[in-house]
Parts: structure tokens; sequence; C-alpha cells
DNA sequence: TAACGCTATGTAATAATATAACATTTACAT
DNA sequence: ATGTAAATGTTATATTATTACATAGCGTTA
């Protein structure tokens, strides 16, 4: 279980709004969504994601720049993530299936390279996009 | 295995470039490199990279913004990567592992959709840092 | 060969994503 | 009240990637 971590004013208000969207938003969204409620620059939108993401709250989309709420509460603090995206609608979602997590966090090769963090992301075609 | 593809003039060129580093390229320094050889505008470097992405000659490390050869002979066309990154050195490695490989092809969960492509990035410390 | 389609190239401009550097303020434990 | 860590504000700039348009090469086939 994650730590309860009281927000600052800017983390609150970028957290709530990508909480909200029903889709992975990009910084420079983010941005325009705020700006008026005082939120004028890059850096600041920036550092907030950064806190988010160090925090769990939310993750990176790394393929697509984009950030989306954690939708696992029991997700390792943005250790151990894992995604389903559409290449068609660009629907993204979290996977959240414990054999994965458990066989992904335990994998070890032969490089002797002991691992505490993976992102994977998967790509294919939603069931919507499938039947079209 | 994959079919074997000629690489035009700016795509051999920046393969090769890519091909001898010992550490994934970024493009600009890609760009900055392949200069001498007339290659003068960005648009060229990525034009080459997404074609040599897409007939699986290089990788793109997701989280890092760079591009990597394929170490990987049986590689199913960059459809089906993975990589361990050292957090500390940045050294990055493809990881081939046909268990691996094999697992997450067959992976399926329960939104129904059928995957074509898959990127997994494992990050960590590599055995020198791991020492220091 | 000429016309076509496809791939690749060249070039300029600009869009989109992200960070550096510096000054100030807030929260809060001592 | 003071020290300290976290957060904020602001300007400028660095880095990554694409749009738009024009041209060239190359194989197929009419």
């Amino acid at each position: 279980m994650q730590k309860q971590q009281t927000l600052s004013r800017n983390q609150k208000i970028i957290f709530d709004l990508i909480d909200k969207s029903p889709e992975p938003m990009k910084a420079y969204s983010i941005l325009f969504n705020v700006q008026k409620k005082g939120i004028k620059a890059p850096l600041q939108v920036y550092r907030a994601l950064d806190k988010l993401i160090e925090i769990g709250k939310i993750h990176k989309i790394e393929s697509r720049n984009a950030f989306i709420a954690c939708q696992n509460s029991s997700c390792q603090i943005s250790k151990a993530t894992a995604f389903s995206i559409c290449e068609s609608c660009e629907n993204v979602s979290e996977i959240s299936n414990s054999k994965l997590s458990k066989y992904l966090s335990n994998f070890a090769d032969m490089s002797g390279m002991k691992y505490n963090k993976y992102n994977l992301e998967f790509f294919g075609l939603c069931k919507k996009c499938k039947s079209k």
C-alpha cells in the first residue's frame, strides 16, 4: 500500500484534470486547460507531473508522451506498469493482472541485472475498432 | 525470418552509424554525425529512422527517445521488443529471451483485445553500477 | 518509350515536448 | 524565529518531431 500524500495546489489541479480525462493527456493540453487556474508555464506543469508520477498517482505513456491517472490501486508506485493501447482510436488502459506483474517483477535474465522497475506497452486494436 | 531489404543511401548511412554506436543514439546526435555525408535536415534523419524501425533494423527506446540497432536476429520485426536499461550509466541492451517473448506474445487479458505488438523496458542498475 | 506509381530525397519552416537557471514563497519541524 | 525542504513563479531556451511542398530515381507495364 502506498503512503497517503497531500497534494500541493498545482499538483491537485493537474491531477484532478488528468483523473477526469477519459484519455491520456498531453502536457501542453494540460497547460492549456489549467491556465485559467493560474498555471501559466510549462515548467509548472512538468514539475507537478514529475511529482505525481513519483508518488504513483499518474503514469506516463512513453510511446505517446501522454499522462494518465493510475487506475490500479495496488500498483507499486509506478514501478510496475503495463498498458494496452489501441492503435486506431488511441484508447489506453492500464492492465491490472497479478500474474503478469508477478512474472515481470520476478523476471531475471543472464545479465545479472536486478530490475527495480518496468514499463510495458501492448499495442493492438480494441474491440470496437476491430469490428469496424 | 524477415525479408532481406536493400537500404537506400540515407538509410544505410544512418543505420551504419547506429549499428556502430555502443549506446543508443538520439536523433539530433545522428544528424550531427551525418552532416558531413550530406544529410542536413532533421526530417531526413527521421524518415530513415522510421523506415529502419519498420523493417526491424533498429528499435526506438521510448523512455529515452533514442535509437539502437536490433541485436536480436530473431526479433519479429520490431513487434516484440524488450530492453534492459541501467538508470545510472544509461547502458541499454536488448533482451533476447524466448520464454519472455512467448509469454508476452501470447498474453491476453479480459479486455478481449488482441495485441500485435509490445514494447517492454526494464530499469535497474547494471552490474558495474551496482558494485560502485 | 512514355506514362504511371511508388519510394526516396531535399529544403524551409514550424510544431510539440521538455529543461535550465534563477528568484521567491510556503509548510512545518525544531 | 529560524532552518530547511518542498513548492511556486517567470523567462528563456533546448530538444524532439512534423507539415508542407518540390523534385528525383526506379521499376512496371501499356
